[in-house]
DNA sequence: ACTTTAGTATGAATCTAATTCATAATTTAC
DNA sequence: GTAAATTATGAATTAGATTCATACTAAAGT
């Protein structure tokens, strides 16, 4: 038994105009059509659809069933429709981020906050605990953004420049290292260094630095929250490097005396990337403007 | 944008095989099909189903939402499907019963109540108030049923035999006519009749006796409930004329006097009218035993 | 890195199903 | 009973789906 949504929306288009006839310019078939499918669904079916011999056409009370499942059913197929629709339009959608960089928590909440003002119906979320091999899962759809340093060439994503930063070494006023004009890799030999809770290869100050010249600094201890970052360093319990608009932002940097990485100076920029094909999305596109407003607006000095 | 349940069924089988290859098993298709068919879903809905370049293929976050919709839809047509593969064996259905004869309450309950215990998944109802077109309403499915004294010969409709009846004059023991052997039409004029509340064309007495003849009964009292009747005639407010099998089984018939009608008795058959093709149905042929079955139990002389 | 294997895509040919056109058959209304 | 409206049907046509053969490509193995 075969049944098709054409075959619904036949026998409804019929019920619901009256005849074979009016239903024709509804379907877009001619009556020759029409009646072809109806003796069709009336082979697949093995009942009688409607009371033979009526004109107009009456529905049988086995053909009321089929109405009934008709209306059940052709307004899921509608809905399923109209989402695809959207989606496709980049209304609605799902944003699920992963991020590398974990001090951006700090701007990524206000954006996704507003995003959410501005595209009710896309499903926001962030998703922890794959931000090692985060490009993967963006390419596997388990995730449809990353936020990234480190841009790769390839086909099937694009990294979108959000902002320049620089990772800034800071410490207690009163700590030896203060008095320099800037920090290089072997001054931290003899010192403790606070972190995020990450591997440290993924840390600015290791991969830029630290790592390339073959340095340890004499112990690591790592904090979640960059509060406490700030109130241990300023309680010379170690040093640390943080990204400049995370110190421009934060409050009680009194204590801190802030310093730049080598004599140039170390930057490095934040992507966001996005599977090739979503870069058009709306709720996309939102997101990266959105993002650099807001982080604008955080590294403004206060 | 055409969206049909073939596609749905396609998705569906990918994603819980796993594979297409596998899926083709499951779908009765070639590798080859399937493929056609997924390049055209995609056209259609605008979107990526599937994770570019993976293999076996993956879906998308599009794609799942496919799927959610698929199991959302096909189980309501899988339920159409097998709610039609009962209606066509008989397994359920719709049973509208219109009776013409009231006294055939009295065993039309027992049957209906034997019935349901038989086939719970069939929908049994009495239609009143369209008793006088009953047949025509058989014929526009309105009703599935019919109970009848009339036959006709008709294409559509197959009339099956029940029983056979004689409509049996009653009166008080005490009164007049309850001394004759019989009772003729010509009885009547002097008479006050106790009936059902029908017109008189449907009532045995009229449409047999009493309007072939050209004879009116001095006045007729209708009453509904066929006990109050007989409670009636006992105290001699009228005499009335009920089928044999309600006097047989009815209780409080001491006082009162049974007669024939006409020398030769008058009987009468009821039939139970369905359309042809319904004739088979196992819920319809149930009725009919059940019916004999009953009514034969119910003449049985107490 | 290269080869093999498994899985998927594609084009042309074939087959199946749907549609149309013309016309017949019925029913309903007058 | 006739005319008008509606549905059914058959043959021809068209569109759509499937197959076969083969190319392609990602993943697994060496």
């Amino acid at each position: 038994m075969n049944i098709e949504l054409k075959h619904l929306r036949i026998i409804l288009a019929i019920h619901e105009s009256g005849s074979v006839q009016k239903a024709t310019e509804q379907l877009n078939m001619t009556q020759s059509a029409v009646s072809h499918q109806l003796r069709y669904i009336k082979d697949q079916l093995g009942v009688d659809i409607f009371i033979p011999e009526t004109r107009p056409l009456k529905l049988s009370a086995e053909g009321l069933e089929l109405i009934d499942a008709a209306r059940r059913i052709l307004p899921e197929v509608e809905k399923l429709k109209s989402r695809f629709i959207d989606l496709k339009s980049g209304q609605t959608g799902r944003l699920f981020i992963a991020i590398e960089c974990h001090a951006c928590f700090e701007w990524l909440f206000p954006v996704l906050n507003l995003l959410r003002e501005h595209h009710s119906n896309v499903d926001i979320d962030i998703k922890p605990g794959l931000a090692f091999n985060a490009i993967e899962a963006l390419q596997n759809e388990e995730v449809d953004l990353v936020i990234s340093a480190d841009p790769e060439k390839l086909p099937d994503v694009k990294f979108h420049e959000l902002f320049t930063y620089a990772p800034t070494f800071i410490s207690a006023k009163d700590h030896p290292l203060a008095e320099r004009p800037y920090i290089n890799a072997s001054d931290f030999t003899d010192q403790t260094v606070i972190t995020y809770p990450v591997p440290v290869e993924r840390l600015d100050l290791f991969n830029q630095l630290l790592i390339p010249q073959g340095i340890e600094p004499k112990a690591i201890r790592q904090i979640e929250l960059t509060s406490v970052i700030l109130l241990l360093v300023g309680a010379n319990k170690g040093v640390s490097v943080l990204p400049d608009w995370v110190l421009q932002s934060a409050r009680d940097t009194e204590l801190l005396a802030q310093k730049k990485l080598t004599k140039s100076g170390i930057t490095r920029k934040l992507y966001a990337a996005v599977r090739t094909r979503d870069s058009e999305k709306l709720y996309i596109e939102t997101f990266l403007s959105l993002s650099k407003d807001v982080f604008s607006r955080l590294a403004r000095p206060r």
